[in-house]
DNA sequence: CTGAAAGCGCTTACAG
DNA sequence: CTGAAAGCGCTTACAG
């Protein structure tokens, strides 16, 4: 490191030095994994306490410890649903000495090669277009790998670990709420990406609502495609201004299910009396937008926990052990004005 | 890493064999920095290109190379601000090849000691509350720091980058707008925190206001210290019911206006025709609230690029020839119903 | 122009 | 019980 001019790093050497002990004696305090005698140990110890060391963790990495880094792939990192999750996924990773790095999901072949570089012990995919193939490759190499369940993964073998976040039965959830309530011709609105990633009919949400309309033999029918917001407004109301009837709106989350209110209000149709109106996510935007939003809840401390205790016991596991590990998660409506 | 159990990572001594060079002339063909005759450069490059080889991150970094990690310390990476900060760094980033890891600031000791094992070429500092000592302790040790101007940074000495996000300017903005209107009894509403980390007053927005405020001859009042939406909301229902008057509420960020604005309708007050609210950020929530919700806007894109270009200079940099960076950046009080 | 060698800071099998 | 030694995968000064 370029630093280690400017900065005399202290290392096992300087521990050893100071407590008067072999370099060796050093490590086996450090790991605990051989007996030392107990004045020896005592030094060392008040030596890392003195010199405030701390074992460079790219040496220790390169010897086959753990690199104590996960790597978090979301294909949205900016919206509020994704900042609670990995807020809360941080907390808990910091109490088992892991760091969490966050990347978007990128288009790029290079991509997965660069996450390859063995700098990780755990990758966190919550991207629904991260490509099957890479994931299968990371699996097969050993990493441990802990996929968000927010599309199908059957295709999937090998160790690794699964959680089902409750979205299939949170779409249906939805969809079953409007029909109650007499909707028979429901809109799906996905969401805004300026890279051009939407829903595929294999993502979740949008797969169980298509499903469950089908089901209960309902209208169904989807607003995909915009690169921002103000493109998505538009979209919807185009939507709205054709001869099809919509009756129910469902947004891939929150923010969608705004503007599909957006859209309505502009085109003179009244939410709830002529169109009802459901989120997904129940960010804190629900209760203080006009009239307020009914969402489905995925509680993100519920997923961070299964994420982390899972990660945490396929990183401890010995390799080819190991079964695939699976959770399930509930999801809840909440009920406010807009349905 | 126990990974390299099932899997056998390919080495540069792989590709050595496999483009039939030496092991040595293998990294002078990835680092680019001697010679190589273009045939053996070329046979190099073809057998990275087939065995998709790359260069243990962890191996090169203990050599001095980069680690192509930055970090980023923020107090609270959850908010819809952070999210889309983050999201640009780590566009921006990536296109630098550099990973960007993302961390609560913490209160415990150990917490710069943990950061401070060589992992990271850079750590950008968006928390108000990372203590200062420490602060001038990764500097020194020859870390690139680049850190968010959100609070006084006067006393920190040495080479590092600072982005003034015009959060002072901001703040002025917001409170001369109420000033305009007549408003005279102004509150600033801080953030709610579940690990206690409120707003002091060498926090630029809060200390920005009282100063503002004091120079304008103005009333000035806080609620903070809440731990929950629902207790901040209590806080300003108990503020808004005691004799002293307020007409103009400031929010921290968006959500801490909207809570006011809240608290307002609680109370009776009609906004803005007797109280006005602006909040920070100009979050989207703030075009979906009713009304809607004026508010100072930061570009973040601005930041991120801002951010990285610094870091980048800083980390390309000759060490200890480096002078300070400055970067002023300019905020815009976006005006909606609420004042 | 190019290879063998030293060494980054560690871990742990090996040999006392 | 404990130390000297090999080696993780690299970079680059050193010596041809």
């Amino acid at each position: 490191m370029a630093r280690s001019k400017t900065l005399k790093t202290v290392t096992r050497k300087d521990i050893a030095a100071a407590a008067g002990v072999s370099e060796t004696i050093v490590s086996y305090v450090i790991n605990g994994n051989r007996y030392v005698r107990e004045d020896k140990r005592a030094r060392v110890q008040q030596a890392i306490k003195d010199l405030k060391y701390r074992p460079n963790a790219m040496a220790r990495a390169l010897k086959g410890k753990r690199s104590h880094h996960i790597l978090f792939i979301a294909d949205d990192i900016t919206g509020e649903y994704f900042g609670r999750l990995i807020g809360e996924i941080d907390r808990l990773a910091y109490k088992e000495d892991y760091f969490i790095t966050l990347c978007s999901d990128r288009p790029d072949e290079d991509f997965v090669n660069r996450i390859y570089s063995r700098f990780f012990d755990g990758i966190i995919i919550g991207s629904a277009t991260f490509p099957l193939a890479n994931i299968q490759r990371l699996i097969d190499s050993g990493v441990a790998v802990v996929l968000l369940e927010i599309r199908d993964y059957q295709s999937i073998t090998g160790s690794f670990g699964l959680i089902n976040t409750g979205l299939l039965k949170g779409i249906g959830q939805a969809v079953d709420a409007l029909y109650e309530r007499g909707r028979r011709h429901l809109l799906f609105i996905d969401r805004v990406s300026d890279s051009g990633q939407w829903s595929g009919v294999d993502d979740w949400r949008l797969g169980g609502f298509l499903d469950r309309c089908n089901a209960l033999g309902i209208d169904s029918s989807i607003v995909s495609g915009a690169y921002s917001e103000e493109e998505l407004l538009e979209a919807v109301l185009a939507r709205l201004a054709s001869n099809e009837r919509v009756d129910g709106i469902i947004g891939r989350n929150d923010l969608c299910a705004l503007i599909g209110m957006q859209g309505c209000k502009h085109v003179g149709l009244i939410v709830p009396q002529e169109v009802s109106v459901i989120g997904f996510d129940d960010t804190r935007i629900c209760r203080y937008c006009s009239p307020t939003l009914s969402s489905v809840a995925i509680s993100q401390k519920r997923i961070a926990y299964a994420v982390i205790e899972m990660m945490m016991s396929l990183i401890g596991a010995e390799k080819g052990k190991q079964k695939p590990l699976k959770t399930y998660l509930d999801t809840a409506l909440v009920i406010r004005e807009s349905v």
